[in-house]
DNA sequence: TATCATTTGTACGTATGTATT
DNA sequence: GAATACATACGTACAAATGAT
């Protein structure tokens, strides 16, 4: 019953024949959606190449890659040069463990490549702008791994006079934040973080794993401390497509602490 | 200097020539989004014509076509029909009057468009699970829009006991959880929230009136009341190049609300 | 009101580059 | 090296929306 045949008589020509009214490659990608949806196509499995399923619904090649560039923007389906195009094997959002991973400040299962490690460097001035700094911060840069799987560019400037207090190379199997929360607590005020959605360019593209333009969420989150005073800015970029972020707070905290204006966070240079 | 004639001189074939390796449509979009950072081309102008450009710089019109899809999918150009091809006129992130709008509970100039309202009706099962709910909510969906332009897209249950103290029509001209904030502060717990990005579907795309695909932020997000009941349960979009999410919340609360599990936010029909 | 030029969107066919197997 | 398959690119044609004639 739903043969390429059967599916091909469907199809209707957005010119001449008019019929729908909705474009080809439209119609592919809904197809397409559909079964992957129901599962009839399952996680992994390869499509049908471009060259076939043109053959088989009477289209143009360029028509189907239309579609599969579509499907690939949503997250549902990735080609790779010279092996053909598939099924996006993991659930669209992240659940379970990736979700733990991403929320949990003491996640375990979460893998920290250090890309970048200094010591002794101001803060720069975007990030240090509308609250007080510290004269020196130590500064690490780094991919955060779940399963192999990067979901996580972290740029982090910590005040060197609580970074001090950690560890010696605790920052390469802890988040910094549970760090923070454990050797500084009682000094720690408040959280400031914004949130906005910025396509990956090249750089960070590379380091997720993703394509170029693939939509990320970016935080820009500072922690000050009794005394106002920066103790942590951190820049993060999660790959959209395995971003969830919880929240759980008291209702007076929520709604009383509208419109916190951030510095820019337009500056971007992962 | 900047002659279309001297770009097409550095433009190098990624076939025969070689040259730089780089594809020519990913050259003709890293000019273009240089010159709009460096405001050369100014918000809202018209970029050159497909035809022209194409000529100009002696590729085919797909390979430019190509680009500016590149740098719409950016959300640094936008083209239309019949029209022509134009830098967005608006910085890339929502600032000042449209951040307030997003963020601030007590919103003045945000317009709210009811495109549906019910009353009694029960919470759909996804979004009640793992808390208790009441036995009738109202139901609204509308889309907020600020300055002329639709940037939020929301669909609420709120408990009917509850909606009963809103001024009948308030929900007209203030935001669901203002009202809450002022009718019922006192009884209100806490509120879960999840946040992931979602790529625009057909019908959310023409609410928010962005091109299929353009990825979106959702949130889905429950205030419970103090008996642990669902006072609140709203699903939002919000146009991905206008969002921008502020909070500021104390550390405290910060570090100990891990890994809330809401239910999954996948369920979309806006 | 109707027509026309302009411009983007879709679609076809073809050729070649390039990564994988 | 050969076969496979996606990526890029060229040229062409027509559809559809817009704005002006």
């Amino acid at each position: 019953m739903s043969t390429p045949a059967a599916h091909a008589a469907l199809m209707t020509r957005s010119g001449a024949g008019a019929g729908s009214g909705i474009t080809q490659y439209l119609q592919l990608a809904s197809i397409l959606r559909h079964r992957i949806a129901h599962g009839e196509l399952a996680g992994g499995q390869q499509l049908p190449t471009v060259a076939l399923l043109a053959e088989q619904y009477g289209v143009a090649r360029i028509t189907v890659r239309q579609a599969y560039h579509l499907l690939s923007s949503e997250g549902l389906v990735t080609s790779q040069r010279g092996r053909g195009t598939f099924v996006c094997p993991r659930p669209r959002l992240a659940d379970g463990p990736l979700r733990t991973a991403i929320n949990d400040l003491q996640a375990k299962d979460v893998r920290f490549d250090v890309l970048e490690q200094r010591r002794q460097v101001p803060l720069p001035a975007d990030l240090a702008r509308g609250a007080a700094s510290y004269d020196s911060y130590a500064f690490i840069r780094k991919v955060h791994v779940h399963d192999g799987e990067p979901f996580c560019l972290a740029e982090i400037h910590i005040a060197s006079e609580i970074h001090a207090r950690f560890p010696a190379g605790s920052e390469h199997s802890h988040k910094i934040a549970w760090l923070l929360n454990i050797h500084a607590p009682d000094r720690m005020h408040k959280v400031q973080q914004t949130t906005t959605i910025a396509p990956a360019d090249i750089v960070l593209a590379n380091q997720l794993g993703c394509s170029l333009a693939t939509p990320t969420a970016h935080m820009v989150r500072r922690i000050l401390d009794a005394s106002g005073r920066i103790a942590l800015a951190g820049l993060f970029w999660y790959r959209g497509d395995r971003f969830v972020a919880d929240v759980e707070i008291p209702f007076e905290v929520w709604a009383n602490y509208p419109g916190v204006l951030l510095p820019d966070t337009l500056a971007r240079t992962p």
